[in-house]
DNA sequence: TATTGTTATACTCTATAACTATA
DNA sequence: TATAGTTATAGAGTATAACAATA
C-alpha cells in the first residue's frame, strides 16, 4: 500500500488491450491477410480462394456430387451454383448426371482444368511459404494442428 | 520393385488433400467459423466483430483519430466512415475535433458505449472459450503466437 | 417427407478512386 | 504536396427462404 509514482499508477491503469488476446480477433487478422496476398499471388490465373478450394475439392473426390461438394468445404449449397456456374463456364469442370440419382450432379476437372490447378498450386505454395516465412515447419504444423481443433463440429 | 497389391495401390494414389495442408485455407475456414459464432452470441447487442473491435481500439485509446483506429485494426479508412456514423448515431461513440488538427477528429466511448462494450466483452469471452473448448490455455497462447507471425507487414 | 439443385436476396467485410478541407 | 475525412462503387464471401424435380 505505499505511495505510487505517476508511472507506476500509468503502468496499472493501462491494461494490454483485449483484443490482442482474443484468439477470434486475431484469427480474422491473420485470414485477411493471407486472402489478400492470395487474391494478389493468383490473379493471373483469375483464381479467388473459394474457386481453388472447389477444384482441389474435385481433384480430390472425381464425380462428387455438389451437395457434398459443399459440406466438405463448408460452403451452402445455394451459394455454390454460381461459382461451379463459372469454372464450367470456363471449361475448367464438366458436371454430369450422376449415376444413381437423378437429381444430383457429379463434378470432373476437364484437362484445362487439371492444367489450370497445377499451375494454381504451385502460385499457391509459394504464397503460403512467402507469407509463412517467419514460421519454421514445426511451427507450421502446430498451426495446422491447433487451427484444425477451432473448426469444432462439422469439421474435425 | 515388388509386386503391390490393389490396396497399396490405391493408398499410392490416394494423395493426401493438398487443402488439408494449407494454412491459408485452415485460417479460413476456422476464421469463418468463430465469426459465424460471434455474430450469433453477440447479436443480442447489435454488436458485429468490426464495431466490436472499433469499441476496444477506442477504450484502448481514448481520443484516438480514425486515421489511427483504422491503421491500428487493419481497416481502411474509407471503410471506418460508415462504421463509426453507425456508433455515433447509436450514441456509443462521440466525435470531437483534435485539438492540434483541424483534419482529424478524434474519438470516445460515451457512457452508453462503455457500458454497452462491458456486456460485450462478457459475451466475446464466453463466445471464445465455447468455440476454443477443445484447446488448452498452453495451446492458446501458442495459437495467438503462431497467428501474430503470420501477419507480417504492418501488424507485427 | 426429405433431399438436390436452383433462384433471389440481403448482409458483412474489404478494396480503389476521387473529392474537400486542412496541414 | 501531403494528409484526414468523406463519398461512391465494386468485389468476395456468407446466410436464409422458397421453389421444382426427384428420392
Amino acid at each position: 500500500m505505499g505511495v505510487k509514482s505517476n508511472l507506476a499508477e500509468e503502468r496499472e491503469q493501462a491494461e494490454p488491450p483485449l483484443l490482442d488476446s482474443l484468439i477470434g480477433y486475431r484469427l480474422r487478422r491473420a485470414s485477411n491477410r493471407m486472402t489478400s496476398d492470395f487474391l494478389v499471388t493468383v490473379s493471373p490465373l483469375a483464381l479467388r480462394p473459394a474457386l481453388f478450394a472447389m477444384l482441389e475439392g474435385i481433384r480430390t473426390t472425381p464425380g462428387i456430387i455438389q451437395m457434398a461438394l459443399g459440406t466438405e468445404l463448408g460452403i451452402q449449397r445455394a451459394n455454390l451454383v454460381p461459382l461451379i456456374n463459372e469454372l464450367t463456364g470456363r471449361g475448367l469442370v464438366a458436371r454430369r448426371a450422376a449415376p444413381n440419382d437423378r437429381r444430383a450432379l457429379s463434378l470432373f476437372l476437364t484437362a484445362k482444368g487439371e492444367e489450370l490447378l497445377d499451375r494454381a498450386e504451385k502460385m499457391v505454395l509459394e504464397h503460403e511459404e512467402r507469407t509463412l516465412a517467419k514460421l519454421s515447419k514445426t511451427e507450421r504444423a502446430k498451426l495446422l494442428e491447433l487451427l484444425s481443433k477451432v473448426a469444432t463440429d462439422v469439421d474435425a
